[in-house]
DNA sequence: GAGTGGTCTAGACCACCTA
DNA sequence: AGGTGGTCTAGACCACTCC
């Protein structure tokens, strides 16, 4: 279009809008590289920090990646894993096996979890009130872990137990495949878990976020607060899932009550 | 903290972290507005420009609103509607109501929606597939929609359904309290909804839902393709939702099967 | 060394709001 | 009129990559 149009836009904006157009109608394909900012500013006949300003754009909104020193490339689509509503289902504890590890092996990655921390500590006040138990003292057990998938983070993951379950059990070791397969302690322990209940919501990363998930700009995390509900209706386990948007999916199939 | 520090991030973004602390721990409150950006600039010792980076920054995550020639203020929290797994649970139906005119009306807002378009469609692949339909005549019917809080656009809502079962209903009509109401129609078709098969994700929204739903930079939008399923586990409708996540969750309460 | 993206500066003009 | 945010320019320096 020309440059006297009537486009209320900024220029960058228009610049953005241009450029998606030739990404989305195949002039650049995925992984190809576009021209420099230089270049490009050439060609707008703008300022260069206007050509950053449009691909910075482009960029948190997931299209393009930066390289330094290399050049800006269009982005391949990223592999969607689904964490399903089966994902306690006992069917894969049988299976010795977790969705997350079905998954990674079908797409031939490796995967494998960190454990960042395991440690005995006071529940905020609406964990405390989730799970039953009491503000004022250590009362529950928390476990960070990080999941990857060869060597891309893909889940940020806290879990909490009432102390008083997880008291003398192998949940203090670090090497118990958490936290698909803790279940079977919960078990012997009197716990079946017979409901989930979970809720879902999504925002940009927080800086810490950003860093453990290795999370490019532009994109947003799911983050599911889930709770294990026993044959009696009780909870004994809360566990918050943090997972990168662009790679990662819910799927729930329940019935209806 | 003194500038002769080893900070390696940019300067924006440490003042963008400084501003950032300084609104989490209360010093500018919700609502609040922050000193000018030239204010900023002179107490930071640096260009107008680099606050300009910074503030875009924590706009972009959500902190602070910009008003044109206003200034910049501390965002208040969203109120939070959760979309739940009992959405379609038939004791809505016989109290007349939906979850989110429920909502609305505890929140003190009127709820209501505008029917953008209702129209008989060729489906694409993956819904002729989900639906069962054929993908080579106009086999669904379309219906998109727009729902309000007061004034504010809080879900993009797209319908289909096959035109075998919509053929002869009120669901071409306008005014179907839709999509929570429509069921009874589906009923009557000899169709009860007896599972929901859910599939969520998260992303930047497209240029085209931010105008819809008047998106304020920075917000993700949580995406639900929603089936039901009746009892014989047939599929009669497919849903997409597109919310604006900093106002919406969602919440499933489902027995582990 | 030449090219790349990332950032910053200093200054400018605009549109908008409050007065 | 004078303040505000939004944007752009022209030029600069840096860290990185590729050859």
């Amino acid at each position: 279009m020309p440059d006297g149009s009537g486009d209320k836009r900024p220029r960058s904006q228009q610049i953005a809008a241009e450029l998606r157009e030739a990404i989305e109608d195949g002039t650049h394909p995925p992984g190809s590289r576009l021209p420099s900012q230089r270049e490009l500013a050439l060609q707008y006949s703008v300022a260069r920090n206007t050509v950053d300003e449009a691909l910075k754009t482009l960029s948190r909104q997931g299209l393009i990646t930066s390289e330094w020193g290399r050049g800006v490339f269009v982005r391949e689509k990223k592999v969607l894993i689904r964490l399903g509503s089966d994902r306690y289902s006992p069917k894969y504890r049988e299976m010795g096996l977790s969705p997350f590890l079905l998954e990674c092996a079908k797409q031939g990655k490796s995967g494998r979890f960190e454990v960042l921390s395991i440690e005995r500590v006071r529940p905020n006040p609406e964990l405390a009130e989730q799970l039953k138990v009491s503000v004022k003292s250590k009362s529950v057990l928390r476990r960070e872990n990080v999941f990857y998938a060869d060597s891309d983070p893909v889940y940020r993951v806290t879990t909490w137990i009432p102390w008083s379950i997880a008291q003398g059990t192998g949940l203090l070791e670090e090497n118990v495949p958490h936290p698909f397969g803790i279940h079977g302690i919960f078990e012997d322990k009197g716990h079946v878990m017979s409901r989930i209940n979970d809720d879902i919501s999504a925002r940009m990363p927080t800086p810490e976020e950003t860093d453990y998930l290795k999370l490019p700009p532009g994109v947003p995390v799911i983050e599911v607060l889930h709770t294990s509900l026993d044959q009696d209706g009780e909870p004994y386990e809360v566990t918050r899932f943090v997972m990168r948007a662009d790679m990662n999916g819910l799927h729930y199939n329940a019935p209806v009550e």
